[in-house]
DNA sequence: GATAATTAGTAACATATGTTACCATTAAGT
DNA sequence: ACTTAATGGTAACATATGTTACTAATTATC
């Protein structure tokens, strides 16, 4: 255990842009998406915000399209612009919703879901192969610390 | 140890955005990557891209552009359009490379330095925050799992 | 129960980013 | 040495994304 006093061993050393985790983890999200992306982009012709749509319709069955933004991870503009596109595509079904007429209700076509069936596996896949450079206890490691990391992070932006 | 021919624990839950580990550490970087932009970006009304340029300079002195450029993360174009913007700013000298006249030699200037050694002890402190959240174990943890995932998707970016 | 505040969504504009093609310079092939 | 290929960089265009402002519907407040 170190003295708190004390500058640490990154500290010492000065700013590196090449141990800096934020930048470390930003370079690694982007190789690892573009391992994914070779899939839904390549084959499907599916821009990334499509895919998590698809993706969590997928698994979901219709649902409220604020609700699959706030769980994709989309905000209502991009919900907007990409659900146009799977519209066109035929792979999403837009209904105005009944229940609250302000908002749409989404589901999976018959297309839309033929497609997810066949991205789902293929991503898996990929997701199996990077996790295989990986230890048991590697996995369990990093599903702990990205929590862990998660939390943090978004306590320190919601504040401001 | 589990049965290999057996579907994973994984596999046979089907396909979840909100465990697949692709998206995760994408929204994870994201959050990180917010909290480090709130210095970069709010307080000194820098974009990702210029930060790095600056970031990498502020360790390593004057050095060819595409070096920089492949240190940082950024392609020819980005570099190009991130030094147009810090020239202007007078944060960066752009000067001709008399080793090779087709490329750039870039270094800070007086006020880039400044900049630098203003942002640099931030965006660590923000580190250290986030960290914080991690035992020591867990930090270097995080450290061997970023760098064998990272191989193992590039190995894969690589092939096509 | 009228009015204000909030919410889901979109339009329209500005900015950023990716892509293709090009110029200038250097390196390689013959 | 002359031609071809490769490299660093930029211009110009297309596409994508962020931002602001607006509409329509719902909820809260008085």
């Amino acid at each position: 255990m170190s003295d708190p006093r004390q500058p640490t061993r990154r500290q010492a050393t000065g700013f590196d842009l090449s141990q800096f985790i934020p930048y470390r983890l930003a370079v690694l999200a982007d190789e690892i998406s573009q391992t994914i992306a070779q899939v839904y982009v390549d084959q499907f012709d599916l821009t990334r915000h499509e895919w998590r749509i698809l993706a969590w319709l997928g698994k979901h069955r219709s649902m409220p399209a604020k609700d699959v933004g706030r769980n994709a991870g989309l905000d209502k503009m991009q919900m907007s612009r990409a659900l146009a596109r799977l519209e066109d595509k035929k792979l999403v079904a837009v209904e105005r919703d009944e229940e609250d007429r302000r908002g749409n209700v989404l589901g999976l076509t018959r297309q839309g879901r033929a497609t997810y069936d066949r991205i789902a596996p293929l991503a898996l896949a990929r997701e199996e192969y990077l996790l295989s450079a990986l230890t048991v206890e590697e996995v369990a490691a990093l599903d702990t610390i990205m929590a862990k990391l998660l939390r943090q992070a978004s306590a320190l932006n919601d504040k401001s």
